[in-house]
DNA sequence: ATCTCCGGTTGT
DNA sequence: CAACCGGAGATT
């Protein structure tokens, strides 16, 4: 009788061997779901692979075929299986994560599961990866709309990720032409009720064009052509639980499966992305118009009182902007709050109408001077100042996080999008280098610094980081886990390698986790560093598997954290 | 992930 | 001798 190789979502890298029934035989085929007896329960399993015979001896047989036609494609089963690479996961749970909720069990519903009819793939030309880089973010849509266009003309499906749900408002009216030509869907994390419908729909062909935030790189269009991720750059690209996946990182590889081509657009490119631009792998193109100049206020001269970011210069030309009739976007860092400066505001400025923009906060005021966190983003391309300022932009660049230049970088871009006029930044560092590239006209000033400095240092895209974090409720508890996980690392690194490649990783002690405490849970973390990604997943994964945590303990592996 | 077995400890 | 706990191992 032959054989079937099926995964679960668990985290065990090997696939399971079952006999498939002579009643069956035939009907299984790579890429469906099957019911079976997995660790004395019934599960829902992915069949990976077929077989003629297996190694294992008390084989069981498959209860039941759950699709008639395979869920998964060839290309989203290579697809899973590199995610699962690329991510210290498993098989079988990056298979799970592209299911829809429903589909992720077997109960007997009244909706038949196989739903969909099977696949004809339409020719795809060679595909060649965009970035265009596009600092007038009002021309974006202009750049992409005849871009999918053509792509859904050809009979392709086109993919389109955008950061989260502030966008929607933005990006689904500039979709509008579209749905014209073709349905268009909306997939979304918090998908609820119809999240199986919507997903059937992409699934069966009916609709080609979807929408949706990072899990969406699952979405199962059909003869996927093309993916466009809006803001590449954005932080919420990167899933905040395990697996702890980027969703450009897991479209390029989607991309590659499916011989589909990325488009990111972009004001200010992640450096990730720019070093494949520089490596050739991905095209770039510039949609540019002049931005506004920036210019430095050094503050390092005026004597203020501590923890006042309003400097006598700033105040200066607040009233410029004021007396000519303009408006003025005051960015002050979350962490700083808004109340303080606008204290400072109601003292000097008396006479101006201010108000804060946070991230709780609701409409938008109508003020002449708006303080405003990284929340007031969400209205770039809507809503523009005649002056803008960095309050204190010193901060954000001495982050201690890797990717600090470029956050500095990516706010002073925004800053330029939102204002019409000018951008100041105030600073105590106005001749530092560094300041002065991430402010510079030019991009590539910025790059042509940062990748050198990344390359030395190892960090990503040039090396891999793995972040082992521990998290409970009790303090201690964590903290001698964590110990104890960094002597496991450094026992198994210290065995002989299996290959006498030296894999040159390093490993930091453990260390409170940047967020020390969250939801009641301690967290420390543990390090690990190494030029090659394959090396340091294998690595990571290894020492988490060996770790057995003790009990009420959490243990989570985040690549490139 | 989740379950079971197993050995050691605690408790009446 | 049962009850309880944590660690180790397996899941086809």
């Amino acid at each position: 009788m032959p054989i079937a190789h099926v995964v679960f979502p668990v985290p065990v890298d090997n696939h399971f061997d079952y006999l498939i029934p002579g009643h069956l035989s035939g009907q299984v085929a790579v890429g469906c779901r099957v019911q079976v007896v997995f660790a004395r329960k019934k599960c829902v399993g992915v069949v990976v692979g077929l077989a003629e015979h297996s190694g294992y001896k008390d084989l069981i047989t498959i209860i039941k075929i759950l699709d008639a036609v395979p869920v998964f494609s060839a290309a989203m089963l290579a697809f899973a299986r590199n995610f699962a690479e690329h991510n210290a996961c498993s098989f079988g749970e990056a298979l799970f994560l592209a299911l829809p909720a429903y589909l992720r069990k077997a109960g007997d519903r009244k909706k038949p599961a196989a739903g969909w009819p099977a696949a004809t793939e339409v020719a795809k030309p060679e595909a060649v990866h965009r970035l265009i880089f596009d600092p007038l973010f009002e021309k974006r849509w202009e750049i992409l709309l005849p871009i999918m266009r053509a792509e859904l003309a050809a009979g392709r499906g086109v993919l389109v990720l955008v950061p989260e749900s502030s966008y929607l408002e933005e990006v689904l009216p500039h979709l509008g032409p579209l749905a014209a030509v073709e349905n268009r869907v909306l997939l979304r994390q918090d998908a609820g009720k119809d999240e199986y419908a919507r997903w059937l729909r992409v699934r069966s062909g009916e609709v080609k064009l979807a929408v949706g935030f990072l899990s969406a790189v699952f979405a199962p269009v059909q003869s996927l052509g093309l993916i466009v991720i809006v803001d590449e750059e954005s932080r919420f690209y990167k899933n905040d639980q395990t697996p702890f996946y980027h969703a450009r990182e897991a479209a390029f590889l989607r991309a590659e499966q499916e011989k589909a081509a990325v488009v990111c657009i972009s004001s200010a490119p992640s450096v990730e992305l720019w070093r494949q631009v520089v490596a050739g792998g991905v095209a770039f193109e510039k949609a540019v118009e002049p931005l506004p100049g920036v210019r430095f206020l050094d503050i390092s001269n005026f004597k203020m009182k501590k923890g006042s970011l309003l400097s006598p210069g700033l105040r200066l030309h607040l009233e410029k902007v004021l007396k000519e009739g303009g408006k003025a976007l005051l960015y002050v860092p979350a962490a700083k709050g808004v109340g303080y400066v606008l204290e400072e505001l109601a003292k000097y400025l008396p006479q101006a109408r201010a108000a804060g923009y946070e991230q709780s906060s609701g409409a938008r005021p109508l003020v002449d001077i708006l303080v405003a966190t990284q929340a007031v983003f969400r209205f770039r391309g809507r809503v523009t100042f005649d002056f803008a300022a960095a309050l204190d932009i010193d901060y954000e660049f001495h982050k201690a996080d890797h990717r600090a230049a470029h956050a500095a970088f990516a706010l002073v871009q925004y800053l330029r999008q939102m204002a019409r006029k000018s951008v100041l930044l105030q600073t105590r560092e106005s001749r530092s280098p560094q300041l002065h590239a991430i402010a510079d006209d030019s991009h590539e000033k910025f790059y042509a610094q940062e990748l050198p400095a990344r390359e030395e240092t190892g960090l990503p895209p040039f090396g891999t980081l793995a972040a082992l974090v521990i998290r409970s409720a009790d303090p201690e508890l964590a903290c001698a886990e964590a110990k104890r996980l960094y002597d496991v690392i450094l026992a198994a690194l210290g065995e002989p390698a299996d290959s006498a490649e030296d894999p040159g990783i390093n490993v930091m002690e453990p260390q409170q986790d940047r967020s020390a405490i969250l939801r009641g849970k301690f967290r420390w973390c543990v390090v690990m560093q190494g030029r090659g990604r394959a090396a340091v997943v294998k690595a990571a994964r290894g020492a988490a598997f060996k770790f057995r945590g003790k009990k009420d303990t959490i243990l989570t592996v985040n690549i490139d954290p």
